[in-house]
DNA sequence: GCTGAAAGACCGGGCCG
DNA sequence: CGGCCCGGTCTTTCAGC
């Protein structure tokens, strides 16, 4: 792992489908050479997987909300997490220290969907104390 | 943009170097018709970019967080967004309705180098008036 | 959207510094 | 051991239908 491989990271991450002879102009390297670099990075597990990034707003996902939601007790530990594995408009589910206990990103059509994620799948969920809504208004940056 | 679209669109997100035949096979079309519909979709801007998902843990990074953060005036905004564009440890900056104005997301090597992103990047920022951190703990979910 | 041919990319073995 | 060169094979691309 070094300047080089970061350098084909870099590549990779603005295009994933870039050929290895296209990489390794950028880093005078030979085909198979970059080739061999991005299977170790692959074997490394530092490359997780090669993937598309879908546009939210041309699929007809125009609305971004992060909720935080408090679980009364650990045994809704387990059927909380069932629900969010089993509900795709929940992008992102991270346990988070502090008042809240996790940090949910959901992408939805529209508000109506939020509602009823929120009402209908999230507080149904037993032992789900309190949500705490924000919605996006508008996004900077949004890398991995 | 049908049942197909969406699930090549699927396929590329599991993986992003499925090879058209390979797709074909799942779809039931031909190679020449997947390349036309993946190039479809792209031009739509549908696919934004083919990329590599790369672990953080293996390059480091093992803590990630998040910050809300509140702004005093409008007239601040500007140089808040030229500090999170120049800071590559904040990988998601959104603009949010709520008692905070941003929540971004961060990721670092340890709590030294949140400590620095904190005290150093963000509040030095003028019109930063107050901020609040979530340590994440571990994350069950994440997707784009 | 399918077929067929040409160009180019990838993968293996062998070689060299 | 890491990188390069050179075979064969698979993939992509483009024309014509």
């Amino acid at each position: 792992m070094d300047q080089i491989d970061e350098k084909i990271l870099e590549l990779l991450g603005a295009n994933g489908r870039m050929t290895s002879s296209e990489i390794g102009k950028h880093v005078h390297l030979s085909v198979p050479a970059v080739s061999e670099r991005i299977r170790k990075l692959e074997e490394a597990q530092i490359i997780d997987k090669f993937t598309v990034r879908v546009n939210r707003e041309q699929i007809g996902l125009h609305l971004l909300a992060f909720i935080m939601v408090q679980l009364e007790k650990p045994e809704h530990v387990a059927g909380f997490r069932e629900m969010i594995a089993q509900t795709p408009s929940v992008r992102e589910c991270h346990h988070i220290a502090g008042s809240y206990d996790y940090l949910l990103k959901v992408a939805l059509k529209n508000t109506s969907e939020l509602e009823l994620l929120i009402s209908e799948q999230i507080k149904r969920v037993e032992g789900v104390a309190k949500t705490n809504t924000m919605i996006v208004l508008s996004t900077m940056k949004e890398e991995m």
